[in-house]
RNA sequence: GGCCCCUUCGUCUAAUCGGUUAGGACACCAGCCUUUCAAGCUGGCAACAGGGGUUCGAAUCCCCUAGGGGUCACCA
């Protein structure tokens, strides 16, 4: 086989969607798998609705999620330009050659009259479809025409009504459309721009696209590309339609189902591992029961043939648990790395403490990302390190600061903490051991209590440890002021 | 509505050519461990959409029905 090339096309009308974001992790693993060129295209023919900005984010979202390409706007590339609306010239030739062999025609049928036609054929039970009013028009009519409307015209494809095109797709097998429901559909729109379906089939072309890995959306409009490349003498690449992403609800994923955009899931606090492990899973089994791969071995096993067909529905719990693992298993530095912007964002270290209180900082993750699940939660669960002002849990104050001897049992602690020295957590331990031996008070009464007045919270990291990082000094003052509480 | 795709636990999925107690993971439940549990360990619950064929034998092959999704744009 030649030199696998395969492409990424997003267009610039949004942030880049878990959906794409699978569709490129495909794409990428499949490239990296055989050893192919890795295209990124920008899809930018929807004048309205394409921008700059939207571009910066998809192109920063698949660069936080180590997505590379080998060929695109920037980056470029022996079959540049990458961005479609640079490649006018491109078209227009291809265009002209359409016109002038006959296979594609001017169509000066205004919107009202398309919309007349519609309705007409619906009343009459045929399928809404163009018909060619302007598919015989002569010369002399079409300059006519075309003098007359002031460049407000389009493009229609010729498309044959007999036969069949057949889509040769890895994942489906053959898949074989009737033409005669395609229609003559248009290929310029009257702003001078392609279509989408024009500009694809032009492009995969011209880019020596080997492979068009692409949601299942697309499949219907498979074949008008496939007529596309056919009358113009190429050769169809192999499709590869991989199923949709779903909501729970089992409809198409939007806003209201909450993070649908890898940016989002980058502010929730999930790290770009988990996103792409999960990515991974929804829709491809790597086979031997394997669920958590890192890149490497997903590229390995990578094969579209194990893609499945069916529509996978999202689950945001098999995500985060996935982000836990990672969180936990992942170096401390990558995530002390990762954890910092939101440490900075909830307001607990300022920019100078970033360097200043590194170690303390190291500490602090450390201790806590073994209970949480995203960066996010690492910055809620570390409030106490940070802050000597928090709440008190509602239920914990019920639990120990109203129990009998709170107070007491709290001051006894105090100043058996005092004495220790160091003030590590293995003195710790041994010293609160001897106080309970001492009080014949059993350590599961101690250290609850403890935690609580310290931290506020009824659960938590390793105490000893959380203990040794806060430091004796806040410690006791903190012992002290519930100890307070108790009493009133 | 026409056309196209799809259908295994609640969810993601596995089950080489038809023969499995239908496997794994998340979630859920229970137990254990522990200074806490939101961690860890162990165990449990839970599925072949329905109906016809073909076959000694079907989740697997064929047909029909139902359901879901996509597409039929001067959006991609």
């Amino acid at each position: 086989m030649d030199k696998i090339r395969a492409r990424f096309a997003p267009s610039p009308t949004g942030e880049l969607h878990i959906g794409g974001a699978r569709t490129a992790l495909f794409n990428w693993l499949f490239v990296r798998r055989y050893g192919g060129k890795m295209i990124l295209r920008i899809d930018d023919t929807d004048k309205q609705r394409s921008t700059e900005e939207y571009l910066d984010t998809i192109i920063n979202s698949l660069t936080w999620l180590g997505l590379t390409w080998d060929e695109g706007p920037e980056k470029g590339g022996d079959f540049g330009p990458y961005m479609q609306s640079q490649r006018l010239d491109l078209y227009n030739k291809v265009l002209e050659r359409l016109i002038a062999d006959g296979k594609a025609y001017y169509c000066f049928c205004t919107t009202e009259e398309l919309e007349q036609q519609k309705e007409k054929d619906q009343r009459e039970g045929r399928p809404p479809r163009y018909t060619g009013l302007c598919r015989n028009l002569s010369y002399h009519e079409v300059e006519e025409k075309k003098a007359a409307c002031a460049n407000n015209y389009v493009i229609r494809l010729l498309v044959p009504e007999e036969g069949d095109t057949v889509v040769e797709d890895v994942i489906r097998g053959w898949v074989t459309f009737e033409n005669k429901g395609l229609g003559d559909f248009i290929i310029r729109k009257s702003d001078g721009l392609p279509t989408y379906n024009f500009a694809s089939a032009v492009d995969d072309n011209l880019m020596q696209v080997t492979h068009v890995i692409r949601a299942e959306e697309h499949l219907s409009n498979t074949p008008r590309q496939q007529i596309i490349q056919e009358q113009l003498g190429y050769n169809a690449p192999v499709y590869a339609h991989v199923p949709m992403i779903l909501a729970p609800d089992h409809s198409k994923l939007s806003k209201r189902h909450g993070a649908t955009s890898v940016q989002e899931y980058r502010d929730l606090g999930i790290l770009p591992e988990a996103l792409i492990n999960y990515l991974a899973l929804l829709g491809w089994s790597p086979g031997e029961d394997r669920e958590i791969m890192d890149i490497e071995e997903m590229v390995e096993r990578f094969s579209l043939e194990k893609v499945s067909k069916n529509p996978a529905i999202y689950d945001l719990q098999k995500l985060t648990w996935l982000n836990s693992h990672y969180l936990r298993s992942l170096d401390l530095e990558r995530i002390k790395e990762e954890a910092i912007p939101f440490l900075l964002k909830h307001g607990h270290i300022s920019m100078e403490d970033v360097s200043k209180k590194e170690k303390t900082i190291g500490k602090v993750i450390e201790l806590v990302r073994e209970k949480v699940r995203t960066l996010e939660e690492i910055a809620e669960a570390s409030v106490y390190f940070f802050h000597d002002e928090f709440p008190y849990e509602e239920k914990g104050t019920e639990k120990h600061f109203r129990q009998e001897g709170a107070r007491n049992l709290l001051e006894e602690i105090s100043s058996c903490l005092t004495s220790i020295e160091p003030f590590q957590a293995e003195e710790i331990k041994e010293g609160l051991q001897v106080l309970s031996k001492q009080k014949d008070i059993p350590l599961k009464k101690i250290n609850p209590l403890l935690r609580f007045a310290v931290t506020g919270q009824t659960m938590g990291p390793d105490l000893m440890n959380t203990l040794e990082v806060l430091g004796k000094e806040k410690i006791l003052e903190r012992l002290e002021k519930a100890a307070s509480i108790c009493s009133s």
